[in-house]
DNA sequence: TTCCAGGCCCATG
DNA sequence: CATGGGCATGGA
């Protein structure tokens, strides 16, 4: 049983179950007070309570400050971002469904493996099978009420599996995706961290000569990973409510007419905006 | 049971 | 550049 010191700050526009609900992250478990999961190699609790609708006292472990708040992004000025986006309907309706998510700073390789698993995989099942990877081939980092937390396998550890041993985590096809990217890291034929420096186009391109990575999963890794703001990632569910509130009765875009509308209509943090219309979708789909 | 899911890859026009 | 088919699995 994890035992935790911890220090806590009054934050603006901060909505913890939503961010790590949201769709970007998968592997938080809740617990009576909060929530538990994994920065890295550390061990981490967060509790949430709202003082008044935009204002939360956030509690994290004290020796840990500095990794909490880098990654949930608490330096982000949301305010200045939300009135950087259009205001049209849809995307006000997002922004109030919204308030207070974040686009979180995820490790390189766990974000970006997790979401070569994810391609044409439901949001529950992403999960599982991020959960099922670390419980197999991830560290144990300790237990808080019965919820059993490890860190995501490193490159190395995938790397050393094999197909048959991935696939058991309920990958299918992915898993030899998942299994020839890490040993294209293993063997550093693309180094994730010498990405950080490089152009978006540039680092997007890098990241497509992974096995697995495409378009929208770069997206997802350069947006979730690299702070890249005004990436785009445009799955399922962003190309339907593009084509439904954008493109209503006009003839269907091609995916590059799509990319290119998001990227100059959203604005300079267009990812962050294309986060709040994924998740506004995801939840009136719920609540019908 | 059927439908669908935070797509990628490769082969054709 | 764009379109179409194949690919595995499990939740809803």
């Amino acid at each position: 049983m994890l035992t935790w010191n911890l220090t806590s700050q009054v934050v603006t526009d901060l909505d913890v179950e939503k961010t790590l609900n949201c769709g970007q992250v998968f592997h938080w478990q809740k617990v009576t007070q909060g929530w538990v999961g994994a920065i890295d190699q550390k061990a981490i609790f967060l509790k949430a309570q709202l003082k008044t609708p935009n204002k939360t006292e956030l509690f994290y472990p004290r020796e840990k400050a500095m990794i909490v708040e880098r990654y949930l992004a608490l330096d982000h000025p949301l305010s200045k971002i939300r009135s950087t986006f259009p205001t049209d309907p849809t995307m006000c309706a997002a922004i109030e469904a919204c308030a207070g998510i974040r686009i979180i700073r995820q490790p390189l390789w766990e974000c970006l493996a997790t979401f070569i698993t994810s391609s044409m995989k439901q949001v529950a099942h992403i999960r599982q099978i991020s959960l099922y990877l670390r419980a197999h081939f991830g560290s144990y980092l300790g237990e808080f009420e019965g919820a059993q937390i490890y860190s995501y396998p490193s490159i190395h550890k995938i790397a050393q599996q094999t197909e048959a041993t991935l696939r058991a985590a309920g990958l299918g096809w992915r898993a030899k995706n998942l299994l020839q990217a890490a040993q294209q890291l293993d063997q550093g034929k693309v180094n994730l961290e010498s990405i950080h420096g490089l152009e978006d186009d540039e680092a997007r391109e890098k990241l497509c000569q992974l096995s697995g990575v495409g378009p929208k999963v770069a997206n997802c890794v350069l947006l979730f990973a690299y702070e890249r703001l005004s990436a785009v990632p445009i799955d399922v569910w962003i190309k339907r409510i593009l084509l439904q509130n954008y493109f209503h009765g006009q003839p269907q875009p091609t995916e590059r007419q799509l990319k290119a509308f998001a990227r100059e209509y959203f604005g300079a943090y267009s990812g962050y905006a294309q986060q709040y219309l994924f998740h506004y979708a995801r939840t009136l789909k719920s609540k019908r």
